[in-house]
DNA sequence: GAGGTGAATGATATCGATATCAAGATATCG
DNA sequence: CGATATCTTGATATCGATATCATTCACCTC
């Protein structure tokens, strides 16, 4: 910038506010000093402005959506989700700074002007690490105790429940099964969606634990109701691998879907959609889920008041 | 960190010092300042630092996968690379920044130390265009006309089309179909390859052009050639989706696979394995090129000599 | 005991930008 | 025509860290 300054004949701060577009340099001035940084190709460099702003224009994005810290980033869940962070933030001019949990001790993670965290960790631990920053925070996943610094963005997975216990209660169910995994917030909130509607009806599901969401993990979970001889008629599964396994294993077992055995996954999936037969499940929008972490983030940034805010969830019914 | 110096009645600079295990510092003061450092939870200023090093340690993300902007950030295909990419970057100290092509040209993104370059962009311009910031960059994808400043990483598509052709040579097809877009540098590859075997024992596969990679592209490809009632008893298609799809169609046909015709996909992604019946496909590792790529980058950044790689592909041969 | 060695610490300059305050040039007004 | 307002520009200090060179002090050797 110094360069420039002589090149133009003026001083180094008259050069840095025309590259900002000041009002307070000439019209004629400012040409002149931006044509000659693009012509020698001038490049700001941002940490000095960072420094002297003290702020980054950047947004730390730390994913650790699973137990399992190894395979974290594997997940298309969180990937997703980023998708439309990445979007918001980087047309707003800030920056997406990637990490997982083990890099977020990292320095660069303090000097964030905004957090946002894909998933709670077990117990909501990482939450309260982050919180300790004191930066901004936004949180992906279910709405926690809140009272904290921090703003929560989910998808209503108690509403995913319920509606799927309406549509069971609809065409006549009276047996309905829950496979998953409820000690993992989210999960249980569907648990507790498709109880709380059950019960109004005088239903009582069955839960079967799950931890793994695999296909295998589906299979397994029918043939040992089976095994076990319980009397069902729908299953909902926390998954929509969850609920393609559930659907193999029936078919083996001479039940078809959806006449003896209704079948509603999660996520909605593309696989879902495209498996024989086509699954019913429900759907998150996961694109508008990362905008909306976006705008929350920058509104704290901004300072203003923002609050936290699930997600409707649509029931996509396709022939299971 | 001046204030830290005045607690510990020493200077900045000892501070500094202390702080980045120095051993210019005696073992005690490091301690005590590290102590006080913890207590009052101070915070290293990256921004001071990075102005005053000269450097960023920070590796700029650049996402842009398919000509239409607009989604390139849904592709599970770059998110799986970003996994792989993430994990090797913080686990060496640096940043991951993650970016749009919009976004690129944020100043932030000329601050990296590196660049990744996820898609090329058709007619390389992206790669055009990012060489001139003169970083060290790594690009994914076909292996380019090289000469250039970056290096390229990418999966053997030309070896796949290979693998492919082989196997369909060894169960003794002779009417071979590709569906995929050879515009596309990757695609182009892998009908290189395709053609390459099959050419050195007198085949000619039929080319059948299909942009969009849906399940319904696929299925619209097998209907028109039975409608133009070409003969052919194999399908090579680009994505697994599209492979897909074509069963799909080969069943509404009453054709049996793989009696009839042999169908193999391309990338090997869980939802073809769990389709009925099991896909064979051809399988990237991108988790190992995610961290391919991030090693790369490190090695040019840190000044060593580094070279073009492609990643061997492995034919998972299934039911179909 | 003079000179040399090495360990520990400090003073100062510096990285590249911007905020603040000051000042010169020009325009406007009564 | 002088005074005030407006526009434009500049000098200096500053953000928070680290590199460089200088200094202090204890200890060792001959």
């Amino acid at each position: 910038m110094a360069d420039l300054a002589e090149l133009a004949g003026v001083s180094k701060i008259t050069v840095s506010r025309a590259l900002s577009e000041s009002p307070l340099v000439n019209a004629e001035t400012r040409e002149r000093v931006q044509a000659l940084a693009r012509k020698h190709g001038y490049k700001l460099n941002v940490s000095a402005r960072n420094l002297r702003l003290r702020r980054s224009h950047t947004v730390a994005v730390i994913v650790e959506m699973k137990p399992s810290t190894e395979r974290t980033m594997w997940d298309p869940y969180p990937l997703s989700l980023l998708g439309g962070i990445s979007q918001e933030l980087t047309s707003a001019g800030y920056s997406v700074l990637l990490t997982t949990r083990q890099g977020a001790s990292h320095a660069a993670v303090q000097a964030a002007d905004g957090l946002i965290l894909l998933g709670q960790g077990a117990r909501q631990d990482a939450v309260r690490l982050y919180d300790k920053l004191g930066l901004p925070m936004v949180v992906w996943g279910a709405a926690g105790d809140g009272g904290d610094n921090h703003t929560v963005v989910g998808s209503d997975n108690h509403q995913g429940g319920v509606e799927v216990a309406e549509r069971f209660l609809s065409i006549g169910r009276r047996h309905p099964v829950f496979i998953g995994n409820p000690d993992h917030p989210e999960m249980a909130q569907r648990l507790f969606g498709f109880i709380d509607e059950l019960t109004r009806h005088g239903i009582k599901p069955l839960l079967l634990r799950r931890v793994d969401f695999t296909l295998e993990s589906g299979v397994d979970a029918v043939r040992s109701l089976w095994a076990r001889k319980v009397r069902f008629d729908a299953i909902f599964a926390c998954s929509d691998l969850l609920a393609m396994g559930a659907i193999r294993a029936l078919v083996e077992l001479g039940q078809t879907v959806p006449n003896d055995v209704s079948v509603i996954g999660y996520d909605d999936t593309p696989l879902g959609a495209s498996f024989l037969p086509p699954l019913s499940s429900v759907r998150q929008n996961w694109q508008e889920g990362g905008v909306l972490l976006a705008r929350k983030v920058l509104a704290m940034i901004h300072g203003q008041p923002v609050q936290s805010q699930m997600m409707a969830t649509t029931l996509v019914v396709r022939a299971t």
